[in-house]
DNA sequence: ACCCTCCTGTCA
DNA sequence: TGACAGGAGGGT
């Protein structure tokens, strides 16, 4: 288990946490943690180290300053301020998705050893951000507008999200999909994985293979709270995935507390005391306990 | 609406 | 050696 968050260093070399596969809180602790240390800076160079990232024109950030570092679902965003496009003056809008294992290190000065999996980084007037990512899966892209990187899904962190909102949503053409697999479109709510998904279901005591478009109200409801919930709790804990800190900082991650059911199969419910069960849902682990989460009984019966 | 694939490291 | 981890885009 490992990568997701962003690092500061004190002595010129990069150190920081280790955390599971970023979501949203994660992504939201890496953009909290940078927009300080890298906002009005200027980008001296982008280089990219790995072909996978293909060819995205990271020249035009080249002189432009560092507006502020933002999330947009679970993509971490570095806002330029305007710089010279043709004949006019425009904005540009840098991203990195994570995925997996991607992690951004930040190096307050030149990076003195080369850092494994390094697939980008970005130099600034002073120190430098690197983009390292194990598995490759991350992504790194230019845009000139900010609405190019939003989707269509809707970020339960904003006030908007209301259950009335997210009522509408459920039933927006959700047919017989389980509510697991829902919670994981993007195109619905942003920011949610596996690991939120799995522990958000918990919180509202609702079987992940009830369809989403059978919620009942009260279901609803408790799912609202339950996603408003897991996603506050976790960004307050920095990220609540976060193990340890790369140098031995002595902190310790509380992540293993905050977690109910994800990867705990077997091991007791920490509210009934029954097994944790493990089923498989679109080719990912789903983990939740059998009696907290029955199936709303369809009343049939008097 | 489903399944596969991208990728690499870890574990049994 | 092979199963497993999973975000998201693509194919069917």
């Amino acid at each position: 288990m490992e990568a997701g968050s962003s690092l500061r260093s004190s002595n010129g070399h990069c150190e920081g946490l280790t955390s599971s596969v970023p979501e949203l809180p994660e992504v939201e602790t890496v953009v909290r943690q940078l927009d300080p240390l890298v906002r009005d800076r200027c980008v001296k160079q982008i280089r990219l180290f790995d072909p996978l990232l293909g060819k995205p024109r990271v020249g035009a950030a080249r002189g432009r300053r560092v507006v502020s570092v933002l999330r947009v679902g679970k993509q971490v965003v570095f806002a330029l301020d305007g710089g010279q496009v043709g004949h006019r003056v425009a904005s540009l809008w840098l991203s990195v998705h994570l995925r997996m294992t991607g992690r951004l290190l930040w190096c307050p000065s030149a990076p003195r050893a080369a850092v494994p999996h390094l697939r980008a980084r970005m130099t600034l007037d002073r120190g430098c951000v690197q983009f390292v990512d194990t598995r490759r899966f991350g992504t790194l892209s230019v845009h000139s507008s900010v609405t190019e990187l939003e989707g269509d899904g809707l970020d339960p962190t904003h006030p908007n999200f209301t259950v009335e909102v997210l009522t509408d949503l459920l039933q927006r053409g959700s047919g017989a999909q389980s509510i697991k697999t829902w919670l994981l479109r993007q195109d619905r709510l942003v920011g949610l994985g596996n690991i939120y998904a799995c522990e958000i279901l918990f919180e509202a005591g609702i079987d992940p293979a009830q369809a989403a478009g059978r919620l009942r109200p009260k279901q609803i409801g408790r799912l609202h709270t339950a996603t408003v919930d897991v996603l506050q709790r976790a960004i307050a804990n920095c990220g609540t995935t976060f193990s340890d800190f790369q140098d031995a900082r002595g902190v310790t991650g509380s992540y293993q507390q905050f977690l109910k059911v994800y990867q705990r199969e077997g091991r007791a419910c920490p509210q009934c005391r029954t097994a944790v069960r493990r089923i498989v849902q679109q080719q990912r682990s789903t983990f939740f306990c059998p009696r907290c989460q029955r199936r709303a009984r369809t009343c049939t019966l008097r």
